[in-house]
DNA sequence: AGTAGCTTGTGAAGGATTTCACAAGCACCC
DNA sequence: GGGTGCTTGTGAAATCCTTCACAAGCTACT
């Protein structure tokens, strides 16, 4: 397969959320057009997007929308079920584990890890925290495939390296913190901060020309 | 100022955010080549980068750390604070709302609001949770220049609309719903799904070439 | 069966961004 | 003061991504 690039990967995936809902409003089909106005991009962007991964669509029709749903979910690896380990169980880690949207789009968290004895114990959605000396063990005998990072930023690249050192080789990371990873492990980064340094830049230079 | 494209941005909001914790290190320079290896890209991206704004170091040398953190504060408008709203007080809101880091680095929440009679009136971080039905006219009273919305997807679009109606003109979106704004308002999207579903698809295609 | 009206799929063109490569400049040392 | 070793700043080249534009194909209707 050719390489494809980041912001196609997650142009797909915008088309695949707003299909899910586009199809619990009872549409039956959808044309480039508008799934690129829904996507905020155009619709030839949208159809060179599949293109790169077969033909979906009937020409004078469009797309069909669980037929589309299917073949995006599919093409993204949403075809299996994905555990995640989520490390830290502060305000961030606390909040993402108790996210009902987590499950519905195919990922299962069967581990939560924080240092602080207070937290150990609690269950969030239930899945109970866990000491985090038992996180490699954990891994290497549960086999998620992701981590997330919900530890504060001094602690983030020790984290990071535990998760990796025992064979995880995809992260995201809460930690307002760039971390350095190894070739082969992919690591993204959502950070609070940078996006809110991107607005202000955006109003700062609202005049451009 | 020539147009700058966004993943520029997003990079030097990465440098800064280094460099800040190269500073508290103590390090008095830095080279393109170290910054680099920190943000996770090539020495000559950071010089092109720059370069767009100006020429900040010295030859033979490199960077002086508090300088160019001077300089990257100014270039993403960081010289003045920005007073933010926070639309939604549920667990991201909260969370949020709690989060140290904002203040610190230059944002200031001046309005918390949620629909749930339930969540009004209790304090985070020193801001209380005010009805819904303030949005409009504490806007208009206490000029923030950005709404967070941390509402459910469902509720999304009506959010975005109310504040953008209010004079708010960037964005960020924590619910899990692409949102169709008007011409002139920035908006920007931190999902969840969409971060996990890139990381599922590069691990599914781990074996590309 | 033929025509009209849409919409897809895709090579080619255009534009944007990243990488390359090297001249220019600074500090330190002999 | 000249030489050495590094590092920046930046045009030019290369790569990557998006947009264009149109042939091909489907449906519906006459």
């Amino acid at each position: 397969m050719k390489h494809i690039a980041e912001p196609t990967v997650r142009r797909l995936s915008g088309y695949l959320r707003f299909l899910e809902a586009f199809d619990v409003e009872g549409h039956e089909t959808i044309s480039s057009g508008e799934l690129a106005r829904a996507g905020g991009t155009t619709s030839a962007q949208v159809r060179k997007d599949l293109s790169f991964f077969g033909s979906f669509g009937k020409r004078g029709l469009g797309y069909g929308v669980k037929d589309l749903i299917a073949s995006l979910r599919e093409i993204l690896g949403l075809d299996t079920r994905w555990p995640v380990v989520i490390v830290g169980a502060g305000k961030i880690g606390a909040a993402l584990a108790q996210y009902r949207g987590f499950g519905t789009h195919g990922f299962d968290v069967v581990g939560i890890y924080d240092t602080d004895p207070s937290r150990v114990g609690t269950r969030l959605n239930g899945v109970t925290v866990r000491a985090d000396r038992y996180l490699e063990g954990d891994i290497a005998a549960l086999a998620p495939r992701i981590a997330v990072l919900c530890v504060p930023g001094e602690a983030a690249q020790a984290a990071l390296d535990r998760v990796v050192g025992a064979g995880i080789r995809a992260v995201l990371n809460f930690a307002p913190t760039s971390l350095v990873a190894p070739e082969g492990v992919t690591v993204r980064a959502v950070n609070m901060a940078t996006e809110l340094e991107v607005l202000a830049y955006a109003l700062t230079n609202e005049s451009r020309d």
